[in-house]
Parts: C-alpha cells; sequence; structure tokens
DNA sequence: AATGAATGAGGTTTCATTCAT
DNA sequence: CATGAATGAAACCTCATTCAT
C-alpha cells in the first residue's frame, strides 16, 4: 500500500507545484495575462501536464480561489475558538483577522473578487462544480460565524439591540468587506497623509465598536424581544 | 465656419454612437468577452472606424469609465449643491446618491471597479494618459467633497472629535464604497430573508449617522472606554 | 461601381486561390491529414486570413465538396441536353459522364463520398448549413434528371414494364453509383487482367441496357400503368 | 504446460475485451472521433495496457478490420458449400450473403471501406504488415468464389456467354458492391417512396439474373471458347 | 473619413505515444 | 503484465490591430 500511497503523495505534490507556479502569476499579472503555457514554463512541466491535472485554465483558478477562501476560513476559525469571550473582542480579533489576510494574502483577496464578480458564473457548471460548490460552502460557514457573534452579542446585552440583529449581521459583514477592499485609491489617499494602514484599520474598529455598542433596555424594540 | 462645424458636431455624434453601442455591449457581457468586432456591428460601422476614433479597445473602455465617473461627479455635486444644511444631512444625501447610482448605473459602476482593479495599469500609460489623468481629477474632487462634509461636521461640533478628522473621512469614503458594492454574495442574503435593499441601506445610514454623530463622554458604554 | 467590383473580384480571386490550395491538399492526403496551417501555407496566406473567408476547416471542405457536386451537375445537365435521343442512349450517356467525372476528378468523387458518409452531418448544421442546403438541392435535380430519363424509357416502351418504375429508377442510381465507385481494388484487378476501364465500363453498360430493356406489353404488370 | 496456458487464454481474453471495446466506439463515432483513452475507459483497462496489447492505434484498428473480412469470408463460405446447386442460385445466395452482412454488421462493412480508402496505406507498412497481408488474402478467396460461379455460370450455359466470363465477374462484383453500399441518399429515398430495403434488394436480384442468364449458343464469341 | 481585408501572435485544448515503476 | 503520469507536437480558432484604398 505504501507504493500507491507514495504516487498520491507525488501527484499531489505535481498539482501543488501547479498551483504555487500559476498562484505567483496569477497573482503578478492577473487571470487573462497569464496564459498555460506560461504557467507550464514555471511549473518546469510541460502544457499537456497542467492539462492533465486541470481540465481548464478557470478549473486551475477556481481551485486557487479555493484555496485562498480555505485558508481564510482556517483563519477566522482559528481566530474563534481562542477568543471565545466578550462578542465585542470576537468581533475585533474577526476584523484583524481579515486585515491579516489582506495584507498577507493580498493575491488570494483579489482572485477572491475576480471570482466573485460574475466572470466564471453558469456556463461551465458543470466542469467545476465540485469546487464552486465547496467555495460556497466556506462562504456560508463564515457568514455563520459573524450571525453567532452578533446573535451572542445581542444576548448578552453588549450589542446594541433597536437594530433587527440579522440586518445587522449583514451590514456588519458589508463592513468587514469593504475593509477587506482597501483599494488602491484608498491607499493612495493614506500614502499621500502619511496613516498607516494600522492606524486606519483600528481607528476603523474603534468607531464601529462603538456603533455596535449596547443601549439602555428601555429602548428595546419590542418586536426584537425575541431574540434576546 | 459653419461647415467644420458641422463636421465637428458629425465628428461627435460618431464617438457617441460607438461609446453607446460599447457600452452596452461592455456592460452586458464584461469588457474581455467583447470583441471590437461586435462594437462595430452594433454601431452600424467598420472596424477600422472605430479604431481612427479611439486608438485602442483600452482607450475606448476608459473613455467609458471617464464617463461613468463624470456621471457619478454631476450626481454628487448636484445633491451637495441642493442641500446646503446640516452635514449629517449632507452625508446621507451622499449615501443616497451613492446608491442611486449603483442601482440605476451598475453598468458604469463595474466599468469603474475594473479599472479600478488594476487591470489596465501601467504599460500603456502614455496612450491613454490623457482619459487616466482626467479619471484621477475626478476622483480626487469627490474625496474632497467628502472631506469638506467631515470638516464641516468637525467644526461645527455636530461630528465626534475625538478622531482625526481625515481618518473619519477615509473611513466614510471606505464604507460608502461598501454601499456600492452590494454584491452577489449580500443580495442573497437579503433575498433569503426578505430584508429589501432600501431597508438595509436605511439602517446603515441610521447607524452610520449615530457612529458619526458626536457624543457626549459620559455616555460612553464602560465596556468601550479602552477604545476611545 | 468599379471600384467595388474590383474588390469584389480580387475577394471571390482570394477565395479560389485558398479553395484551390485546400483541394490540392485535401485530394492528396485527406481531410484529416490536412492542417489549416499547411492549406495557409500552400495558398500563400496567413492562417487568420484562411479563417476570415471560411469559418471552419469544415466549412472550407463542404465548400469544395459543393464546388465537386456542382461540377458533376454541369457535365450531366451538358450531356443531357446535347443527346436528347432515346432514353437507352441518355442512360448510357449518363453513366460515361459519371465515368468521366470519377477518373478525371477522383478527388472532388472521394470528398463527396466522405461527406455522404455521415462524418459532418448534425452537429454544426448552423454554420455550414447554407452549403449543405446548396449540395442537397444538386443530388436532388441529379436524382430528378435519372427519374425523367427511366419514365420517358417506360413510356417510350424502351425499358421493361414489368418492375416498377421508381424501384427500376433508384437501382439504376445504384448501378451508376458502383461505377463511380470503381475502388483500388477492382482496379487491381483490372490491371492483373490487363483490361482497361474504358472497356468494362462498355461493357457494364451493354450488360445493363440488355437488362433494362423493354418486355412484351401483354407482361405489363397491371398496378403499374399508372407511370405510362 | 497448464499455468502457460491459462496465461495465454487470458491475454487472448483481454485481447478480445479491448477489441470488443474499439469495436464499439469506432462503429459509433468513427475512427478519428475515438481516442485511446476512450477505448482504454470501456475495456475496463489502463492506456498503457491497449498499448501493450496493440502497437498502434492504427494496428488495432486494421485488426478490427481484419475481423471483418474474416466474418464476411465465413458468411460466405458457408453459403456456398450448403448451396452447391445451379450457379444462379449460387450467384442470389451470395448477394443474400452481402446484404444480411451489410445489414447485420454495417460498422464492420464501414470499416472496410475505410481500410480500402487508401487512408492507412503505405507509410507504416513494416507495423501492419502482418493484418494487412491477411486482409489481402481474404479478399483474393472472396473473389476467387466469385470467378468461381462465374465460370461454372458459363460451362453450364446458363450464363451468358457473350460476355469475357473475367469481365462478367469483375461487373458482378461492382454490382454486389453497390449493393453493400446503400448509402443514406438511397435509403432516404426509399423511405420516401415506402419501399422496403428487401423489396429493392429483390427486384435488384431479378434484375441481375435476368441480365446474366444465358442466349444462343450461336451467339457466342469465338475467342471465349477457350473458358468454356 | 471610412472601409474591411489581411495579419499573425497567441489562446486553449486534444491525444497518440512513451516509460519508469 | 499493468499502470497512468508525462510529454509535446499539432490541432483549431480568436482577435486586436494595421494599412492600402
Amino acid at each position: 500500500m505504501t507504493i500507491s500511497e507514495r504516487k498520491e503523495r507525488e501527484k499531489e505534490l505535481r498539482r501543488m507545484q501547479i498551483i504555487t507556479a500559476a498562484e505567483n502569476l496569477f497573482f503578478r499579472s492577473g487571470y487573462d495575462h497569464v496564459s498555460m503555457e506560461e504557467i507550464a514554463r514555471a511549473a518546469e512541466l510541460s502544457k499537456g501536464t497542467i492539462f492533465f491535472y486541470f481540465k481548464n485554465k478557470e478549473t486551475l483558478f477556481i481551485t486557487i480561489v479555493l484555496r485562498g477562501i480555505r485558508l481564510f476560513y482556517e483563519m477566522v476559525s482559528d481566530a474563534c475558538e481562542k477568543y471565545s469571550d466578550s462578542p465585542s473582542d470576537q468581533l475585533r480579533t474577526m476584523g484583524e483577522v481579515v486585515i491579516m489576510f489582506s495584507r498577507e494574502y493580498p493575491g488570494y483577496l483579489s482572485a477572491i473578487r475576480l471570482f466573485k464578480s460574475g466572470r466564471f458564473s453558469l456556463e461551465k457548471q458543470s466542469e467545476t462544480g465540485e469546487e464552486t460548490r465547496e467555495i460556497l460552502q466556506y462562504s456560508r460557514r463564515l457568514s455563520g460565524f459573524m450571525e453567532n457573534i452578533v446573535r451572542e452579542g445581542i444576548q448578552k446585552r453588549v450589542f446594541r439591540d433597536d437594530i433587527d440583529p440579522i440586518e445587522l449581521g449583514i451590514i456588519i459583514r458589508m463592513l468587514t468587506g469593504s475593509v477587506m477592499d482597501i483599494n488602491p485609491e484608498i491607499r493612495w489617499m493614506l500614502r499621500e497623509h502619511t496613516i498607516s494602514e494600522e492606524k486606519i484599520i483600528d481607528t476603523f474598529f474603534t468607531l464601529m465598536t462603538s456603533m455596535i455598542a449596547g443601549k439602555k433596555t428601555s429602548d428595546i424594540n419590542p418586536d426584537m424581544r425575541e431574540y434576546l
């Protein structure tokens, strides 16, 4: 059995070799500016081999997206396990993870963004279905984390309860999204005012926390009682 | 002179004819999936003519981006002129413009996003320089609007003053960006919970306003003190 | 108008240039063993130009098939006009045309055969529809010629009338087909016995004529009267 | 010895397994549209194994052709043994076999036709020599059958003797060939006139028999006397 | 100013065949 | 014997761009 295991391992190695090469190129030049030929050269394999491992350029890319989202998920889920204290802290932790990810792996980030832009969506469902489905799963689980934090925050009366918790959850998601999305323009503004990314993000979370912070119970919207 | 004027007018007309055709196609199918051939057919002109008016496919696209950002700028500046009341209201007004734009002109929005994604950046500077520069100008002016609102808000003591106004401006920009970016995923979540886009956006601005609003220091939630 | 006419003529010339080059290669090596690259080289044009004139390798091939069948049709129709004498003679004339074609243009012949073999049929209907339809038209008209001869032969009581004229027509088509199909094997046999193709074909038509020749009218199958 | 025998048997089994799979695919989709990969999958073996048993895709195909022609030969030779009666009946019998084969094994038929079309001929002689030679042998033996019938028919004075028996033999071969070749076009005509294939073939042989039937001996061509 | 034929580099993909294990 | 990973040549096709008219 060890022999087939070794083969399995080697095959996985080759896959990684290809993925790594492809990642570098995609991250540097963008999906459209990279050819399978280049990927092959970078991986020191033949073009045919690339197509042996990945049916498509698209499939290869989506595999990378999947890797990215999986990585992000691990980071989030690790962080959530450690700090199971106050919802506020969890939220900030989550935000920190988001920022870390967006700084450490900007390539993955823009890959994920391209994937979600609708560029790849529906046509070739059958071919890439496997990975696509998995990506959606992770997305949903990530949403779950967020919702849990919000629900807990409201239950524990540390988050304001005059807002539908679901809406609050969604808005927090939107906001965190905006943090990940520190685009070149913003970056340029920061440079111009010599403000570090760390600083702005810190301020951002300070504001967000204060925004979410709890209110007196007398203000509680009766419709929302059920969530408490 | 009238004869050259007519020619000028006709030339401008042709340009518009092309831009309109290209817009429709780009907005429907995305930059990469539209060929110059198609654009020519849609504009009822020949491929050569397209290249006579636009050096490049890229230049043509950037021209459209410019149109989009100009349109956005007009909307914002119109809105700002009319409602020159309280900074809070101005802010909300601005948000509303943002949302209106993103709903009325989603095509321009994603064109702008693609442009800012770094896909078109540096290589062909010289060729597209003209338009690119203008786009940047509008971007900067838009930032200016925001900064003014924030500055005014702080001066009038309606915005919190415990935050660097520049940072506050940037963060507000980030947040408004996140609203424009109501992506498919968020949209899907909204549908699942039967929450309308209008509702979520209204809530969003309510929250944002409260976040930015000036506070008496005595109101601070003790749990949150550390963040201030 | 002369200017656009000239352009038209030149375009037609290019088409012919390509067709001629492709024909030579297809006839020499067979459809699958010829690449568009080769055709381009042979036509002294770029690959792109070939695809500008012909959407497909398939379309190019079918155009050649159409040329072949058109040529065949002209030959047949010319011959039929000249010799409007006895049906028997018409039949023999037709046979002679068939043989001439199969000897002069064996390339076209096998192209037509490949086309009819079902290799190209249904998948890309829309793309090659135009030519395909025309090919079918010619085929049908050719069948018409044959049917007319047979009908006339029966009416003039020079063909046997104890056979359903429709069946007779079909069989004659099958037989003439077999003449066109003098394949390598048969050819090899002829060489081995030092019999010329002319000789065997002459004999063939002698036999066929005697086979088709009329019978006493008393034998007429009553069911067939209507055709007379 | 039993052990090597078993191995031998198993090897033969594998061969058949491959041939059967390949046949099905070739017959369904045509030589060029079937890949070795597909064959391997269908045979539930690996690609490498296919190449172990058959040097080539071509060799594999030719093996199938050989199978087809062998099968045809068996059918003909069986039929000839049983009905050793009159040459006319033998001829009809032979025709019936031809038709049966073309209806029962259309796949083999078109494989044989492809093989004879010159597609595979000369280049790789050395590699496929063995099978090719055997195919030729069977072909020749089949011709022999035909020639014998004709010779006997003439000797027994039931076939016309005003025709060179060799020529007659060849023509009969051509004709029988035309029956095998009931191509889609003819088939379509038959359907349109609601004539069954059986009917047309019956009529065909009726006509052929009458065509071949004997003449008065006084008409005998003196040159042909030697054959009698 | 307008045309559209011509280009050719580049893209993705397929597949027969080899070979180390 | 059997496997299947690896190869790489060659296939078909697209399209932005140029240029003579």
